[in-house]
DNA sequence: TTGGTTGCAAATATTTTGCAACCGG
DNA sequence: CCGGTTGCAAAATATTTGCAACCAA
C-alpha cells in the first residue's frame, strides 16, 4: 500500500469515527488530521494552523485546538508529550518510572522488582546519544476508580 | 537512615553541586529544593511557590521557576512530563516509542525489532488501570551531535 | 567588593472560552 | 431545520525576561 492509500485509510476511518460518535465530518478536521497524520514530524498546533492556513485562510487557531483535542478522544491521534498541564518536579533520582493518572494528574512512583531490569529499545541508538529513559504509564489510578463507582 | 537524615544528605550534595558549578547556596535555592525533595507528590511551581511563602513570605514565583531550572541544570531535579515546550501531536496508532532530541526537539519515532517486546513494570498495575503505556528516550540526535562538533 | 541571585513588574507563550454565525446531516 | 462546529475576540494559564537592589563568597 503506497502512503497515499494508508492516508486515505486512516481518513476513512475517522469518518467511520466521527458518525460513530455523533460528531461532524468537516472539511477542517478532516484537514488538521491529514496535517498530522502525513507527516512524522509530531507537529504543534502553530505548525499545523501555519500549514493549513495556506489552503484555508480562514481557519482559526483554536479551530486547531480544539480539534485536535477532538481527534485526541476519539483516539485518532495522541499527544507524544506535554499531557500535564503543568510542569511537575522529581528529586528522586533513582531510576523509576510513573504511572499518571488522566483523570487527578496524580503521579505515583513505579520501582522495578529486584528481577526486572529496564530494556531500552535496540532501535534507540540509531538516532543518537541517549541521556536518559522516561517511561510513563498512564491509566486512572485506584482512588479515581473508586470515586466513579 | 530516616528520611530526615536523607533529606540532609542530599541538601549537602546540592551545595557541593552549587560550588562546583559557580552557583551560590541561597535560602531560596535551599527551600525550594527541599520542597520538591521531601515529598512523594511531585509537585509543580505553583505548588511549591504557596508551600514556601509561609516560611518566606517575599519570595517570587520567577525565582522558583528560574532555581528549579537551575536544581535541573545541576542534575539535582527533573521534569516528570512536560518537558517539550509545547504539545505535539502522532496519528500513528502503532504501539512505539519516541527518542526526543534534548537539543532541537525533533522527535524520532522508535519500532521494537520484531524480537523485542515491551515490558511493563510489574508494579504498575498497582496504582490502577492502565490505559497505555509512553516510553521516551531523551537525548541528542545525530543531527545536533554532528553540529556541536 | 563583585558577580551571581532575587523580587518586582511587565511581557511572552500557549491554550482555552463565550458567543453569534455557520453549515453538515 | 437542528445542534455540532467554526471564527473572532478576549481571557486564562503557565512561564520567561529586563532591571535595579541585594547578598553570598
Amino acid at each position: 500500500m503506497t502512503s497515499e492509500q494508508l492516508l486515505n485509510k486512516k481518513i476513512e476511518e475517522l469518518k467511520e469515527a466521527c458518525k460513530k460518535n455523533g460528531m461532524r465530518v468537516t472539511p477542517q478536521r478532516i484537514e488538521i488530521f491529514k496535517e498530522v497524520a502525513k507527516s512524522c514530524e509530531h507537529p504543534d498546533a502553530e505548525k499545523i494552523y501555519d500549514s493549513i492556513k495556506q489552503k484555508m485562510p480562514n481557519i482559526s487557531v483554536d479551530t486547531v485546538y480544539r480539534t485536535l483535542a477532538s481527534l485526541e478522544e476519539l483516539n485518532m491521534i495522541f499527544r507524544v508529550d506535554n499531557q500535564l498541564p503543568k510542569a511537575r518536579f522529581d528529586a528522586d533520582l533513582r531510576p523509576h518510572s510513573h504511572f499518571i493518572c488522566i483523570q487527578c494528574n496524580e503521579v505515583y512512583d513505579i520501582f522495578l522488582e529486584s528481577d526486572e531490569k529496564l530494556q531500552i529499545p535496540k532501535n534507540a541508538k540509531k538516532f543518537g546519544e541517549i541521556k536518559d529513559v522516561n517511561i510513563q504509564i498512564r491509566g486512572i489510578c485506584n482512588k479515581c476508580l473508586k470515586k466513579s463507582k
